[in-house]
RNA sequence: GCCCGAGUAGCUCAGUCGGCAGAGCGAUUCACUCGUAAUGAAUAGGUCAGGAGUUCGAUUCUCCUCUCGGGCUCCA
């Protein structure tokens, strides 16, 4: 047989002589595609280009455009990466290079403590646009496990991946494959990689950051390098503009212009006081929270911050959560712990009186602040912080009651995010783990289908992460995807079967007899904090009208005009609008120029005209001058605009 | 907690190869009273994050601490 056969993606057929490679198949197809081909897809299984293809393979041809060309550009670029970093440093080693969103890392170890600047990632990103000209092939080679550890035998990290991957099944055959696109440099890699690094390019290098050896922290620190790659300049630097706009909302950044939370350095990490603006928006999320949960169904609770230890040992907390607690207080010789979750408290609710089946289901909800003992470098402005408030509830129903409480459960946080201006959602269903876990399976398994038909009656495109669940019960994640297409978890809907069975709470069943309840976990923001930071981000500061701390503010033309921009002002306050007046000491421009950048919803000027007429001089966020408004229309048009949320 | 980096006026940042600390914005005062994105002038404002060391002299060099940022880990 002098010939082979193979099927495009397309279902069409190509005929080659014996022994063609990918990269001949590509050629084959159009030039355009020979330079733009990066890898192909042999049979499902990706391989390099150079690859002789087998008779009658299914071949496609990888491109940038696609996600799994971008991975391989990555994944190459981070190669580049460390070639260029051990041609610079001698004696310096490297351990896992992987692409990533984005873009790629690789970890490496420089010797007696030597680090990296940020003139050294200018260096190495020299040395990087070096190699990339001199369009390197990337040369793949196999040998044994053994011959492995030899060729890495400088490399120590190298040689434990390579121990780890012999004794695993991943292996197969007891082999090795490892790239060497030099005399000088050859890196262990499964693959597969571009023909060759002259097709790289569009990348920078970003930040040194340290990362533990496999993520453990007994394990040493290397140093991580990050980079950003793309398969074109345009994409580059669209990424780049990205980062830059994402910098600009930074909620902390915007907290301080807006005046609305600070973090003194007097209080301690991750603790922030709230000005009068900040509160005013907050408060406008809890109290339109308080209306959905009041007419939802919810009955309010309030619970103290810390309780003794007997509470947490009965809830397990000090058995499996004591590391995120914050140290006991002993008084009048009890030992008591702020409190790092709601639940507990919640269930001495429920269990301070006798409860029927026809109480049920029971749904306690309550804005409660824990404390929990983040390590200090993760705190982060309010999206990580060491005391936040949760908007937390908790539903003590029937086994039976689970799914139909669930789907109704799920409209009502989707409908909630959605008037906070939230539309695209992505849910995560998180099933038992395979290891240490309580409940039967029945339950489980009942528990967990309630959890995907409520998800599919929703409509919520979700994932399944197998194992992901708490010791004790299945939940959902909901992620929010912000103005800018990053994606939060926000919401959480947690089932337990363990907590009504460590307090023995119970309801009398219609049958006379004695039932456990099932207990539903729920938080809707999640954090309050946390939520009001999402939303800082979502919206650059320009809250919508029902939000905002100040929604109008009145500007006379003249101080003759402020008499009149009062009496606008009592009337808009009467209608229950927050408004204010700046008064005439700087210039009009000067004065627009101010509410613009506070981004205030509203602008309204009145001058002569107006004292004459009864109208206004409106000015809308975002929108044109519009003279002469009756000031009851302006009353009407606010109001509709603050009753439709978002 | 660990690795790297940073901390100068309320904010954004210059600056000092070791010799009396600077700008713009903001604030205050005065003048201007103005019709849609920055009027002019003047004034105030600093233990150069805190502590120790080296030095004739430290904001600058060294060490420690605190706080912040980026990561690791974890999660709302």
């Amino acid at each position: 047989m002098s010939e082979i056969t193979v099927t495009l993606p397309d279902g069409s057929e190509r005929t080659l002589p014996e022994g063609a490679t990918a990269a001949d198949l590509a050629a084959s197809i159009g030039k355009r595609l020979a330079k733009d081909a990066l890898v192909a897809v042999v049979d499902g299984e990706e391989r390099d280009l150079a690859v002789p293809l087998p008779d009658g393979a299914a071949v496609s041809i990888v491109t940038p455009d696609s996600p799994a060309g971008l991975f391989t550009l990555r994944h190459s670029t981070a190669h580049v990466l460390a070639q260029a970093v051990l041609e610079l440093y001698p004696g310096a080693t490297f351990a896992i290079g992987p692409p990533i969103e984005h873009g790629f890392y690789y970890d490496f170890e420089l010797p007696a403590g030597q680090t990296f600047s940020d003139d050294d990632l200018r260096r190495i990103e020299e040395r990087m646009r070096a190699i990339v000209a001199a369009d390197q092939p990337f040369i793949r080679g196999e040998v044994s496990a053994a011959e492995g550890v030899e060729l890495f035998k400088d490399h120590p990290y190298k040689r434990e991946i390579i121990e780890r991957v012999d004794a695993s099944e991943i292996s197969g055959d007891g082999s090795v494959s490892y790239y060497r696109n030099s005399d000088s440099f050859v890196d262990l890699c499964r693959g597969p990689h571009v023909p060759s690094t002259g097709r790289l390019g569009h990348f920078a290098l970003q930040k040194v950051a340290g990362a533990y050896w496999r993520g453990d922290h007994t394990r040493p620190m290397l140093q991580r390098i990050y980079g950003t790659a793309w398969a074109s300049k345009k994409d580059l630097e669209e990424h780049l503009h990205r980062l830059a706009e994402a910098e600009k909302r930074d909620h902390r950044r915007l907290a301080a212009e807006l005046d609305l939370v600070s973090w003194p350095e007097e209080l301690g990490p991750g603790l922030a006081v709230w000005h009068p603006k900040g509160v005013l928006v907050r408060k406008g999320m809890e109290d339109y929270s308080r209306e959905r949960h009041a007419t939802g169904g919810y009955q309010f609770v309030y619970s103290p911050h810390i309780a003794k230890s007997v509470l947490w040992e009965t809830s397990g907390h000090l058995d499996f959560y004591k590391d995120g607690m914050y140290p006991p207080m002993e008084m009048d010789g009890a030992t008591y712990y702020p409190k790092p979750m709601n639940c507990p408290f919640h269930v001495m609710v429920y269990r301070s009186s006798q409860r029927s089946y026809r109480d049920l289901p029971i749904r306690l909800f309550e804005l409660g602040t824990v404390y929990r003992y983040e390590l200090s470098g993760a705190v982060h402005g309010l999206m990580r912080s060491r005391g936040f408030t949760q908007d937390d509830s908790h539903i003590f129903c029937t086994i039976e009651q689970v799914p139909e409480e669930l789907a109704s459960l799920l409209d009502f946080v989707l409908s909630v995010l959605r008037a906070f201006g939230f539309d695209e959602f992505q849910a995560k269903l998180s099933t038992r783990p395979p290891e240490k876990s309580v409940g039967e399976d029945a339950l489980w398994d009942r528990a967990t289908e309630g959890l995907r038909s409520a998800l599919e009656r929703a409509g919520l495109s979700y994932v399944v992460d197998e194992g992901g669940g708490a010791f004790y019960g299945p939940k959902i994640d909901i992620d929010v995807k912000d103005a800018i297409g990053r994606a939060w978890q926000l919401s959480t809907l947690q089932l337990d079967f363990n907590l009504p069975e460590r307090f023995q709470i119970e309801y009398i069943g219609a049958d006379g007899e004695r039932h456990r309840p099932v207990m539903i976990h729920r938080a809707l923001f999640g954090s309050v904090e946390r939520f009001f930071g999402v939303l800082l981000e979502h919206f650059a500061g320009a809250f919508p009208a029902w939000l905002a701390p100040v929604q109008v503010r009145i500007l006379p033309v003249a101080d003759t005009h402020l008499d009149h921009a009062h009496s606008v002002a009592a009337r808009l306050t009467a209608a229950g609008f927050r408004v204010d007046v700046v008064d005439a000491s700087d210039q009009l421009g000067k004065r627009i120029r101010n509410a613009k950048v506070q981004k205030l919803p509203y602008v309204l000027v009145v001058g002569d005209d107006d004292v004459a007429n009864g109208t206004l001089g409106v000015n809308p966020r975002g929108g044109e001058v519009e003279r002469g408004v009756p000031l009851d229309d302006f009353v009407a048009r606010l109001a509709a605009e603050v009753a439709e949320r978002r």
